[in-house]
DNA sequence: ACCTGAACACCGTTCAAGT
DNA sequence: ACCTGAACACCGTTCAAGT
């Protein structure tokens, strides 16, 4: 194990002859950490590697960083930092937010593993904040009533990362025998009549496509289900029985 | 500790005065392996340790098993097997769907990290097919149109699994300082002002409450959203009246 | 055939000791 | 104060050798 490996991989390295070592900080230790997210995955990533790419042990990292977790949270930060939220006041709502959630899934799928991460770290610095804030807006020029935007925003982005985890990892593995593509490909007609007829429409499909359908889904629900405890003020008056927003016909029964 | 006699924790123990080790199989490892998992979360499972309990060495376990990555496939689907899909016929196809779903879910949720593995395993066993196959049937009753059921079913598992791994997370940790909770309270009213007037509404709900809502938005978006591609005008346009899924006599493409 | 100890190449985290 | 080598307690996986 040579321990002088030149392998540095960051920007200072070396001035001369001497190693001119960066100093250490947060930043540089996250900033190399979702360098080697993105080169190699989340199996790739550890304290190890992210130290020895700053030419240091993993034991110096611990005086940045309180932890695996922790690291893995100001990655997911980070990596959130190139969402925008910027208004463009030309369009409408649903327009904005259909931008912004792609933006948001962009960012997720930008390294392999990132999204993987995400699932499993709660999203709580300043960009995550920020895309709340804007998706709390967005939902609130749409006429969701308050209550109902609070949970709608966890549903929303709890979606898109878990369809960017997903796919994320769906191409991690290009073919191998269990891959959903053979498993349905091959099923029985007999047991499951109904997979087997519609087994190429469950494989079908572009990502984005899914992506933009099922973000229709969600908005069209949203809008039309208030929250069980939500207020009765202007919207809604659901209390026992559930009628739809505003005043749709109520012949909707089933 | 101290659940169960000596370490064993499964039905062979020992007969007599010797060590009467069962001998292995895939069955027995997977059902070890959903014990450890049960009893220690994802962290907590290894091979290792699984092999620890059988009494045997790491190194036994891959005459029956791949992988670890093949055990966690074994092990979702075996856990799936408790997810009823019998069909109660006095009920319509919303609440049969609810009840599905919920016993979905509850299996999840089961075992702490349980979620969290299926977040990261293609679900592709046999039971994962019986649900997939029953959920077909519902969304047929429902009316909703063949290729649009198919990118249905995803959408609906997928976030089924989603919530469930990110609750069983939750309560992995009691409430260190890096919780939602902890940072949504204490939000800057000028930075986030949206987030500050909700954060009530953002925290509030039971889990269940919070689970039956999204499923309400998941199936009132989804019986009103065709795919992009999919045949147009002749069955489910919006929102008119569902036909019975019954007569299958038209010409039925794709 | 089935099983296994030992080895290999890794982990995160801690800590006494260095500067 | 900052940094570190070494150690501790783990991993998944492989393989030659045992029965």
């Amino acid at each position: 194990m040579g321990t002088r490996d030149p392998f540095k991989a960051s920007e200072v390295v070396s001035r001369r002859g001497g190693a001119a070592k960066q100093p250490l900080s947060r930043d540089i230790i996250v900033a190399a950490a979702l360098d080697l997210l993105t080169q190699e995955g989340l199996d790739g990533l550890s304290l190890r590697k992210v130290a020895a790419a700053l030419d240091t042990g993993a034991a110096s990292l611990y005086a940045y960083v309180e932890d695996l977790q922790e690291l893995h949270a100001l990655l997911l930060d980070r990596a959130l930092a190139g969402v925008d939220t910027s208004r463009n006041p030309q369009q409408g709502w649903r327009a904005r937010l259909e931008t912004l959630l792609e933006s948001y899934y962009r960012a997720l799928s930008r390294s392999p593993g990132l999204a993987q991460l995400a699932m499993s770290t709660i999203a709580a610095g300043p960009n995550a904040l920020r895309i709340i804030e804007a998706l709390l807006g967005l939902l609130g020029e749409a006429g969701v009533e308050q209550a109902t935007a609070a949970w709608a925003v966890d549903l929303i982005t709890l979606y898109v990362t878990a369809i960017a985890a997903e796919q994320s990892q769906r191409r991690r593995q290009p073919d191998p025998l269990g891959t959903i593509t053979q498993v349905v490909g091959a099923v029985s007609a007999e047991e499951y009549p109904r997979i087997h007829a519609l087994r190429h429409h469950l494989l079908s499909g572009s990502p984005v496509d899914r992506f933009t359908w099922s973000l229709e889904v969600l908005v069209k629900g949203i809008v039309q289900t208030p929250r069980p405890d939500a207020p009765a003020g202007k919207a809604v008056a659901s209390r026992k029985r559930m009628t739809p927003a505003r005043n749709r016909s109520s012949s909707k029964k089933l």
